[in-house]
DNA sequence: CTGAAAGCGCTTACAG
DNA sequence: CTGAAAGCGCTTACAG
């Protein structure tokens, strides 16, 4: 009924409470007789190690801080559930932190650094300098994932989105559309800047220009609101880059539903990330795939081999278009 | 640079150790002097209690186990996100697992309970009476949320889903339906089973009888195939009745884009949960709503008014049917 | 109100 | 290989 200890365990097979911790201790020396005696008693009193004592001495806690927000893009839950397994697998827990708004930033990671965790992970949020020292005091690594941090202070994993959006430009322009739209996510977002950044250069080396632009912040019916305004106008785009697969579901259904065109004949549609959604009948969106898993083991790779004050590394995974129906490859008709 | 612990900052100072202590201890006695003093040389030094230590004493790690599984269902990271945050606002964090396949679960609680969590929540899963005991016996209150079990040995928080599916049924009989089809879920989950007995029992009270029935299992892809069958059959359904929200998403694919039908000119949709998803224009889908929200309060409820040795408590929470085009209302037709 | 001391459940040098 | 002892960073009776 009471929690039982080391050192019940030890009282019930008559050996010292050190040698219960041995056999505990990967890599510790213990003998076959002891080893067996003591796993007997263990599993006959119904005896589990405590990792929070274990933690006090060895100084890992065997978890590591995931702050995450904006879960109704469905690209959060698949990192986070990819994440969580990885761990899993190398004997750490994540211990999960929803920051809802940007200032909640500083108070979560205080909460999380007072949980004593091995490393953080911060994932579609950005972290400000403060927090860099106080991690750094505590010799706590940050990976950034799916973002970057305008001092390059931390550790980022990324999708190289710049060529991301280079890779849009070129088969937007190679399948001869000739009014081509784009919609922002949040701009303060790095990803957002890096994909608009690629997809703009492109294009004027290419020598097209853009059609029209608005902002949808990655905002479900900002974006809606967005689209409505682009459609409204004197002359529609034929085909639109929206700044991520959520955006583009919200323009999707307001180009179909609400204005009765068809995708891809009247109006095309260009996403970015890949989410599993983007793969449904009902979109079949053509987009840039992050790719997801290779992001998570960087990630830990980042975590995990971390030497004191190493310099902080930037890792950019290649981008790949995945083309569907809602932008579809027209044969022959490049140029 | 190294960690400072209450020593150093009792040492700094000039007080004792336990000073410091009462301090950082809401409701520990201590002078307006001393308080100021020791919170100045905290912040000096950039103390923080560590609370692996404090958890060694009180017992409380202020952790909550949340097993879950499925998030490609968007019903669970809402669940998550709800939970994350009132967890936090009462000083608590969630130590995430997520669940792959029904027999990790043994696996998993085994690890969470090593980790000393005050509470574990089970979230679309369902747990062995092996993992009873051991929780029992540890003291560690348990709730299954969206999950109800066989033997009822644990608190419970989920909608009423036989109510849930009787809305569906009237809605379905009321607005004219001759040929209404089934769609089951996992045949072993309580949500699954208790939807479709609420619904078919509504419908033999009315005198109605089930045109066709598939299982898609919860998942999209056998989803796809159970509907093809079905629309394939010499007469096809007029409405069917998914036993979820995701997996009457798979089916509109189904129906409008390889069988090209309307919804809900040709055939009806509805789904379970009201995710958002639901309301997007791209589906409009007519559903049950789930309260997620009350469903959270509830088993934090359970969680921490838990009294030693309680009977389990099952909480069955209002269903609420939600119409949208996919299946509307049509006026003045119901009988 | 404050301090000295015991102890939470472990790991880890240190002897033997 | 094994045990006795110190100690991780705290909280909490116990005196004063």
């Amino acid at each position: 009924m009471a929690k039982v200890t080391a050192n019940d365990v030890a009282r019930y097979a008559g050996v010292s409470q050190s040698a219960v911790s041995r056999v505990f201790t990967p890599g510790a020396s213990v003998s076959k007789a002891m080893e067996k005696r003591v796993r007997e008693a263990a599993i006959e009193l119904g005896y589990r190690p405590n990792i929070l004592a274990r933690s006090l001495i060895t100084g890992s806690s065997r978890t590591i801080g995931v702050v995450i927000s904006y879960l109704n893009n469905q690209f959060y839950p698949e990192l986070l559930e990819l994440l969580s397994r990885e761990l899993r697998t190398r004997g750490y827990h994540p211990l999960m932190f929803i920051a809802s708004n940007q200032d909640d930033i500083e108070e979560v990671t205080a909460e999380i650094l007072d949980y004593q965790v091995d490393g953080v992970v911060l994932a579609s949020v950005s972290m400000s300098s403060g927090l860099a020292d106080r991690c750094q005091a505590a010799g706590i690594p940050v990976v950034l994932l799916n973002r970057t941090v305008e001092n390059n202070a931390f550790h980022s994993v990324t999708t190289d989105n710049r060529s991301g959006g280079a890779l849009i430009a070129h088969h937007l322009i190679d399948n001869g559309f000739k009014r081509i739209a784009f919609l922002a996510g949040w701009e303060q977002a790095s990803t957002q800047r890096e994909r608009e950044r690629g997809f703009l250069d492109a294009m004027h080396k290419r020598g097209v220009s853009l059609h029209s632009r608005g902002v949808g912040n990655f905002d479900f019916d900002m974006t809606k609101e967005a689209v409505r305004q682009m459609l409204q106008a004197d002359t529609r785009p034929d085909a639109i880059f929206f700044a991520n697969d959520h955006m583009a579901f919200a323009g999707i259904g307001v180009i179909e539903r609400e204005f009765g065109l068809r995708i891809p004949e009247d109006i095309s549609v260009v996403g970015f990330d890949d989410v599993p959604l983007a793969a449904w009948p009902s979109f079949e969106l053509t987009t840039v795939r992050q790719p997801a898993e290779s992001m998570v083991l960087e990630t830990l790779r980042l975590l995990f081999d971390n030497q004191q004050n190493q310099e902080p590394q930037h890792i950019e995974l290649a981008a790949e278009l995945i083309v569907r129906r809602s932008c579809p490859q027209r044969s022959g008709d490049t140029e």
